[in-house]
DNA sequence: TAGTGGTCTAGACCACAAA
DNA sequence: TTGTGGTCTAGACCACTAT
């Protein structure tokens, strides 16, 4: 059951998608919010949060809560939290599956995945396309210590929603490094691109919410077909 | 003044720096942290929370908070929020003023910026480079409605500390967009890289807490010298 | 001066991990 | 079962904006 803010922060989500506040740009106050959604002022501004974080809305101490423009154009979010098809709901993901094995762990990757050595793990390529513009080439590894399955049809699915909903796992956070890399041939073919043309890549390790590392990927994105965006606070 | 719970982190900081957790890697309890410091859960949650958004802990619901290794490594967060300066406090950071002229927008950076053709802008083009390795290379431009003063002393230190110290102006939030692009000459002559070498670009925006735009910027990176990194939680 | 968001307190109950 | 972090309420005062 989803947590009363982040219902609150959904409802406002539509109001705005909706064009209420079209106006003058502005929530209503937070003792509106409380009054017309019967909650305590902790769950507003939890809700209120969740938008900012988000970059909707930003609020301005003394003045209110206002909502930003709209920035166009397709650009992922750099905490690409769930995968891909979270990140774009209104279009066409598709991923193809290169190559699916259960495989061991090597030294290197045992370092990274912080297991032994020769631990079973998944090892998953696929292709990533968003409305039939290749994006990312994608290679990643599953332990199987928490992933005990894992075929062909699940992987051309959404492989986190199958982790949290069918084996119930729980994320906790990801770390992420970015930097350049260069195509190699099979990269390349796959994207359509160049070998030895730049890319973008996001090297991501994500942990359960205890603290386990359960995967770990390295990606190349398309330097045409994707861009990034990153929204902070200055405080 | 600063906030009771970021003081509250601060103190925990030197306290995990100190190694004061490092048996248990386990954070005292909310309840133990309440008594230590006398503050209330919302204080101490608080504080928890700015350093688990800085990837030092993460807390695990019914059983503690805990420490997070250390990653090695020379890597930038991806918000360079106060910038580069207060990213890496021990290490010594020199910014080298190229240009600095105060001009007018054109069309298109008004645009970008969010004011009128022909406004007054301060044009930096800086070199900045951490413990000697050329970093970036930055193209910025701030509106002189709110930067009314700029010179190279200024501008070959922390233009960030300057405004928000000396002019009183309040940070609010940036936007940034993250590609790959190619190094011209004279970019790449400042890098010490060949005219054609990729970089990570980051276009950068940035607004002050009433939602006003102050500062547009096109940063190149240098693409050994400079790997990024990025935390998020998957709540 | 009035209105609005930011910080803080005190206390309650819930969800989950570990014993 | 016990202890821990997560969510929620109610109420207070502060910092800042706008008038």
């Amino acid at each position: 059951m989803a947590a009363k803010q982040h219902e609150l922060a959904t409802d406002l989500e539509r109001r705005i998608a909706a064009g209420e506040f079209s106006e003058t740009n502005k929530l209503p106050t937070e003792d509106q919010l409380i009054e017309q959604y019967g909650a305590s002022r902790y769950c507003v501004r939890g809700a209120i949060a969740v938008l900012a974080e988000a970059g909707e809305v930003f609020p301005v101490r003394g003045s209110g809560v206002f909502v930003r423009e709209d920035r166009g154009g397709m650009y992922m979010p750099i905490s690409t939290s769930y995968g891909i098809a979270a990140d774009f709901p209104d279009r066409k993901v598709v991923s193809t599956v290169r190559e699916l094995a259960l495989t061991r762990t090597d030294e290197k990757l045992a370092k990274r995945m912080r297991c032994d050595v020769d631990a079973p793990v998944w090892r998953v390529v696929r292709l990533r396309c968003v409305d039939d513009l290749p994006i990312s080439y994608e290679t990643a590894w599953y332990l199987k210590e928490y992933v005990p399955f894992l075929n062909e049809e699940i992987a051309s699915g959404s492989l986190y929603r199958y982790m949290r909903e069918d084996l119930g796992l729980r994320f906790g956070f990801t770390d992420k490094v970015i930097h350049v890399d260069w195509l190699g041939a099979e990269a390349a073919r796959q994207l359509g691109l160049e070998e030895g043309d730049p890319a973008i890549c996001i090297e991501d390790d994500a942990f359960l919410s205890n603290g386990k590392l359960f995967n770990a990927s390295y990606n190349l994105y398309h330097y045409k077909n994707a861009k990034f965006y990153s929204m902070a606070s200055m405080r």
